[in-house]
DNA sequence: TAGGCCATCTGGTCCT
DNA sequence: AGGACCAGATGGCCTA
């Protein structure tokens, strides 16, 4: 499934960008990333096509001046060495690369994070429950997998034989079975569209519970139930 | 206020 | 060379 990550992108700025209205003050540790951006890249292409006679050094505060109706700063040729500017554009280029890295990164991470919303949507919770964090969504997914995974196989030992099977597929303690225990009936892997009288404990399968550091607070493993559910 | 969670930046590494 | 991926660092926000 792929989910587009302009969905979770911040507003574009295209416009003011186009009139040339960089944000006011952007904060020195939130760089209003998409602008400076497309000033940086801008600056990188100019760069580079003007490469030889490099462009007149400017302050770094200075942006605003760069496209001043072709009007040439006066003593351009009495500028710093011409050592001191390819310095300075080979600056302004790795600068500008890293503003790009920035960016894609920030969108990987915009799509990391609606792949991350997706799963949360297909996992049975409490309306009313907190979202569930990264990691916590991560768990019960396994689990989920997992659990459902075993409603799967018991079902099918009870559908095979008489033989032993059928026994199997009753859960020990006599509950009812584990297919219509589940919240709407289904073993549905998209049950978002149901009310949930039970959720899924998050705890872990047997097996991955081995390291207790990987399941702190409520994620922490119980005793590995043939379906880890929380029916209250 | 400490701790958890998160977004973002950054430099390094690997892959195409 | 450029992009994807990764992990560490940092700072903001929120809650107990």
């Amino acid at each position: 499934m792929l989910v587009k990550a302009e969905v979770l992108a911040p507003p574009a700025e295209d416009e003011l960008l186009l009139l040339g209205l960089g944000s006011p003050a952007p904060s020195p540790s939130l760089p209003s990333s998409a602008e400076e951006e497309e000033e940086e890249e801008e600056e990188e292409e100019e760069e580079l096509r003007a490469a030889p006679p490099a462009r007149p050094v400017e302050a770094p505060g200075g942006r605003g001046l760069r496209r001043a109706e072709g009007k040439r700063r006066l003593g351009r040729s009495r500028g710093a060495p011409r050592a001191a500017r390819t310095a300075e554009t080979a600056q302004r280029i790795k600068r500008s690369r890293r503003l790009k890295a920035n960016n894609r990164e920030r969108n990987r991470m915009h799509n990391l994070n609606a792949a991350l919303d997706a799963l949360r949507d297909v996992l049975p919770t409490f309306p009313e429950d907190a979202k569930l964090t990264k990691i916590e969504t991560l768990r019960f997914a396994h689990n989920y997998i997992w659990a459902l995974t075993e409603t799967l196989r018991l079902a099918g030992a009870a559908r095979l034989g008489p033989d032993g099977a059928a026994a199997a597929a009753v859960p020990a303690e006599g509950s009812p079975s584990p297919a219509s225990s589940w919240s709407g009936g289904a073993a549905s892997p998209a049950p978002s569209a149901s009310p949930y009288a039970c959720t899924l404990s998050p705890a872990s399968p047997a097996g991955s519970a081995s390291d207790p550091e990987h399941w702190p607070g409520r994620f922490a493993p119980g005793p590995p139930p043939p379906l880890p559910r929380r029916c209250l």
